[in-house]
DNA sequence: AATGAATGAGGCTTCATTCAT
DNA sequence: GATGAATGAAGCCTCATTCAT
């Protein structure tokens, strides 16, 4: 239901271009922009947008997809490096997330708004989540950096609170890193 | 842009009407939801709500505004009552305030997409919130319930942050609280 | 589920020129002919034809509708005039049906392919259409005009075949002539 | 139009599959299915499709051209036949067509409103046909069975009309055959 | 002032047709 | 010759906004 058949190069070509188009276009105007800007800024036809992403939802879900996949690409990483210090990677690693999805939050809500709920019971994708996010929180409370009672449960939604108190600041730096900090301080052990 | 003529008696309940449904309509349905439906629920005319509020993005401001003015004068109310208990007066404020807030995230959303900043710098509201909220927060830390180096401009932030990890949270009312008290734990002194 | 509120004046003078566009427009270049194509004709915008008919189903439903409305009234005038002639009056309703038919007999076919079905049991229009044919076919039967062994069942289907048989000779009126004699021959005593 | 060049022999199976699956495709689905329905029918690229049929409406033709000629040839085998009861060949004959014909209708009418008229003058499948039908006739009609007056260009839209109203019947077995009975008694000498 | 019918731009989606592989 | 990805015109429908009643 995810993947099919392996697709001609050039078909993967485009449904990357459409990707990266998607993210950006609905990271810049709001999930409500109009496909056929999608598919401008990947230059193809509209009619590749749909080919590929047969309704808008499609395309909504399969944006969000790729964002959690990369995340969770990247907390492997951070898992694989095994940081001597557990606390730092697992702040380290938040605060990168956190900088990352300012200004590009609006996908969750799009997506429970129009029903779908890519980190439902039973997605693959919540089940990786759950278990990259899940080591490196354990370190990090074993280490003492973390509190011991928090769950992913509850990390899951203060990271997204997180970020979206990060981008409410706006450009602000140094108000947002103070801002970062308070919020994070209520994980601390 | 705050404040008008004196209107007509049945204008001022007409106008009053559409505001409650519009509340009502954009809460259940998302902002998204037709100007058309708004008035049905209002028991009035399309046009009677286009009179009111020129353009759409007009009605969400007014019901956002609607919103904050109410929160304000809870704030008002809870700082005339100088609880004996500083901390709790503070939490409990920011508890309601949460609570009441999945919907009101929907409307800065919208808003922010439109390009409108109702709580930007200049506007009345914002000024009015920071005062209020200013003094439940300064009794709080003089109480030594609240970090002494936090201030209005991170807890204003903070407390859209924590409305939107409780709204993400969904319907499970003990993990919600279980997360806002996480977020909360990092402004205690 | 078939007249609602009484129309403003206007309103029912659009929904009647679109009702009219629309037989025009559907007639001559099919039932698959674009809705903006009826709105023009009828010299109103394509947001006036949707309020009036939903969906493209629910114009052609009522353009269906309309044309037989026409049909039975058409009847029941008959019937009223209690001709001396049964047969005559029979035969004589029957071509002029047929003549007024031809070129626009596809509404039933492309109501049958959408799912709909005016002529369903239980339809208000089948009853209507039922009891005046009834009248017309029982008089001509005891006149001796009219087969004795034939039922209104089998006469609905006759008229629409003998009707597409007229419509497919097309402009030679001579033997299309020829050819519904020969048909209604098949009705007779 | 009709003869093309010798084709090669897999071109030759992929023409006839298309042609198949067309005919099962519209059949089942009307003339508006896909075209890239009828290719996955038929287990081809939509690119093979179009090469063999240029247009869609050139598809729609050679299906139906294809029936026809299924058609006529039954007719040269009754034909040859020389069956002793003229008559009853006559109306087994019609008969046939009748029940094969529900489909074709919706080929004619999807071709007439394309402006393409298969049976139209100086066509060689209408030739054909008249031909055939032209001997069945006659000898009906030397038989005493068929009227006398009856001529060819009668007869084909009254068979035309005849299978219209046997397929508005529908399902109902004995309604239809009571209906097609009556218009063929307006054929019999 | 209120009403609600009319408007039409704009969004989503389909599908016949083309063309690079 | 075959394939199927790409294309974009065109259709249906929605909804913010205007305006005659």
């Amino acid at each position: 239901m995810t993947e099919e058949k392996p697709l001609r190069a050039d078909a993967r070509r485009n449904r990357a271009k459409v990707l990266e188009a998607a993210e950006a276009v609905f990271a810049a105007k709001g999930t409500g922009a109009p496909t056929e800007e999608v598919a401008r800024e990947a230059g193809v036809g509209i009619g590749t947008v749909f080919r590929h992403f047969p309704t808008k939802e499609a395309l909504l879900e399969a944006v969000l997809y790729a964002r959690l996949d990369r995340f969770v690409d990247e907390a492997d990483t951070v898992v694989a490096q095994n940081a001597a210090d557990a606390g730092a990677a697992f702040f380290t690693f938040l605060t990168s997330w956190i900088e990352m999805s300012s200004a590009k939050n609006a996908y969750f809500e799009a997506l429970t708004t129009a029903g779908v709920n890519v980190l439902g019971p039973g997605s693959e994708i919540r089940d990786r989540l759950r278990a990259s996010l899940g080591v490196l929180l354990k370190r990090a409370q074993d280490s003492g950096a973390v509190r011991a009672d928090l769950t992913i449960a509850e990390l899951i939604p203060v990271i997204i609170g997180t970020a979206k108190a990060a981008e409410h600041v706006g450009s602000d730096g140094a108000l947002r890193d103070r801002t970062v900090a308070i919020l994070f301080d209520g994980l601390r052990g």
